[in-house]
RNA sequence: GCCCUGGUAGCUCAGCUGGAUAGAGCGUCCCCCUCCUAAGGGGAAGGUCGCAGGUUCGACUCCUGCUCAGGGCACCA
């Protein structure tokens, strides 16, 4: 409708080009915007004060030239000129009627829209380490992540979801670490368990099951072992213990115990997001990037043009050259590539495996990695700006008033699965989603548990079940209904609601645009409490089941349009439409 | 010190690529179920949009400086 008017106008604005009264304009963006006062009709646009410079005239006059040359139109009731020089658009009436016709007959393909083009895109988030089990702070990224690829989908690309395995590194090897000493305490060994390690329960159930597979494949004399307890240094003591672990257990037996500890706790993730309603279709593996020689290719390309040198024992990559503060290692002194690399190699093949647009989530903390990422892409030569980097805020969970803590490493922290059970999947997601992203969340689940008006996600579900009640009780009142009879006489849809909840409807396919293109999962929250609320209020005033057939009908076909739409938006976000509650 | 993010009603937050009297929910006060789920609706009070400049027909929105809060500045991921 909107682009409709945007015709009209640009017609209007070629025909004053050619009389002259305007000066010939390369591409002008008409911008049309929904009035937010009925009073000002349902469109308006302020093109006239735009150009009223370059037209040497006053803003007002101009408006007065574009309506007279505006084509005729069936869409227009009438127009104004208003303000300083705004033109206002009044739609006739059973223009606003039609987008029931439109919504009934796209379904729940309403709202899609073809802007993406089909642009191969992939979207990569969570890739939370294997070292643990997903918590809260995960959940913010998974949830926005699906969001975002959803509405990615719906407004025309073709989206694929990654989850980045980061099965190499450092972390990963004190996890197997963790796991092998837990293993030898269970098998009787009388040893202590390093600060630095992975502590969680969850480690023991992994060697539990370890020994049950494995007996005592892993167990070695305690004796050096021990000796090494005697190095204050955490972190370098890890480190040996490491070096120990992989030495003592030989290649192969080292990686059964670093699989055990990866499989178990990706197997935990996936199934977490598979309960939380979050599918990927990739689960790329940082090992196998390492294996196949990526990293390398890329390290050897980064040489062969110059983007490296050596300094203190290590390779350097010249990032600061390319809009980074400072330079950055690539492989370390003591010859291990660091993850940088590796991220190097990953993004290499997302462009490789033909991806146009790559969109990266990521956590708040890692805003410091942006530069060199990109400085990566541009020094191969790959369009750094076909990669999109979202960053996503901390969530702070409440109970009421109470902020919990969490701390990571000593594994006292919520985690998703936790937290999903408490609250429940739907309101978990829409919490989650409710707050733009780069504001931090503060998330409370007495709020999101309670099941009152305060709590947004019922109060949205809620109009969907009440229509649907009221659709089960046509037959109990006597009346009878027909989708195709409904639709025949839409205009007795008059009273000042109902227009108004029309023009909501209509307003849908670029609330999907907006919010895809931004990325802003929360414009279809909004949009739903906005949509929800006129509802509710539409439902207090006015019944629906009454004996004038023609009203009755108009209307259950207006309420079936809003149900529509409401289960659309709901399963973009991965919230359930619940037809009674 | 440098780089991100935020500072809008008592609280939690929206505010579309700058536009016509700045919005919602909660909280406070008042009102509405002989009627399709009151898990609902209506109304009132409540704001120098962090501060100071600037850009222009017009700024919560853009630019500069300052200030406060959170985060980041590793041969860790």
């Amino acid at each position: 409708m909107k682009k409709q008017v945007q015709e009209l106008i640009a017609q209007s604005l070629k025909s004053l080009e050619s009389k002259e009264i305007l000066p010939t304009t390369e591409q002008i963006n008409i911008t049309v915007e929904n009035s937010r006062d009925s009073a000002h009709g349902d469109f308006a646009t302020n093109i006239a004060m735009v150009l009223a410079k370059v037209a040497k005239t006053n803003p007002r006059q101009l408006a007065q030239n574009i309506i007279e040359y505006l084509p005729e139109s069936d869409i227009l009731e009438k127009t104004e000129i208003a303000g300083p020089g705004f033109i206002n658009f009044f739609l006739k009436q059973n223009t606003h009627q039609s987008v029931i016709i439109d919504i009934l007959d796209k379904g729940d393909n309403y709202g899609d829209s073809n802007i993406g083009n089909n642009t191969p895109t992939l979207v990569e988030f969570v890739s939370a380490n294997p070292t643990g089990p997903l918590h809260i702070g995960h959940g913010r990224g998974a949830a926005y992540g699906a969001v975002v690829a959803n509405l990615l989908k719906k407004a025309g690309y073709d989206v694929s979801c990654e989850y980045y395995v980061n099965d190499a590194g450092r972390q990963m090897d004190i996890l197997a670490v963790s796991v092998w000493l837990r293993y030898l305490q269970h098998c009787g060994q009388d040893i202590s368990f390093p600060e630095n390690g992975y502590k969680g329960d969850y480690i023991n159930d992994i060697a539990i099951a370890l020994h049950l597979e494995h007996a005592d494949k892993f167990v070695t004399v305690p004796e050096k072992l021990l000796s090494l307890y005697n190095e204050e240094d955490a972190e370098l003591k890890i480190d040996m213990l490491i070096k120990y672990c992989t030495e003592e257990l030989g290649k192969e037996n080292y990686r059964l115990v670093f699989d055990a500890g990866l499989n178990h706790i990706l197997e935990t993730i996936k199934t977490d997001l598979v309960n939380f309603g979050v599918k990927f279709d990739t689960w790329f593996s940082e090992r196998s990037l390492v294996d196949d020689d990526i990293v390398t290719t890329c390290i050897t390309k980064l040489i062969e043009n110059d983007w490296v040198y050596e300094k203190d024992g290590a390779q350097w990559f010249r990032s600061s050259k390319l809009g980074d503060e400072k330079d950055r290692v690539l492989i370390r002194e003591n010859g291990q590539a660091t993850y940088f690399a590796s991220d190097i190699a990953y993004h290499l093949s997302k462009v490789e495996r033909g991806f146009e647009k790559i969109i990266d989530i990521w956590g708040a903390d890692h805003h410091g990695y942006i530069a060199r990422v990109k400085a990566s892409m541009q020094a191969l030569g790959l369009a750094p700006e076909k990669l999109e980097i979202l960053l996503v805020q901390f969530a702070t969970l409440y109970r009421g008033k109470e902020r919990l803590q969490m701390s990571t490493r000593s594994g006292e922290f919520i985690t998703l699965e936790e937290l999903q059970n408490e609250v429940g999947k739907d309101a978990t997601r829409f919490f989650y989603i409710m707050r733009k992203s780069e504001q931090h969340l503060d998330f409370d689940m007495e709020l999101a548990k309670s099941q009152s008006n305060d709590n947004p996600v019922y109060y949205i579900q809620y109009a969907h079940a009440r229509i649907c009640s009221v659709f089960r009780q046509i037959p109990e009142k006597g009346y009878t209904y027909k989708q195709e009879e409904a639709l025949k006489d839409l205009s007795v849809l008059t009273e000042p609601q109902e227009i108004k909840l029309l023009s909501v409807l209509a307003r849908y396919p670029e609330v999907i645009e907006n919010a895809a293109q931004a990325y802003e999962p929360h414009q279809l929250v909004y949009y739903l409490k906005d949509l929800a609320n006129d509802f509710h209020s539409y439902y207090n005033t006015s019944q629906f089941l009454i004996d004038n057939n023609e009203i009755r009908n108009a209307r259950l076909v207006l309420i079936v349009a809003i149900k529509q739409v409401i289960k659309n938006t709901l399963s973009l976000i991965g919230v359930s439409s619940p037809e009674e509650m």
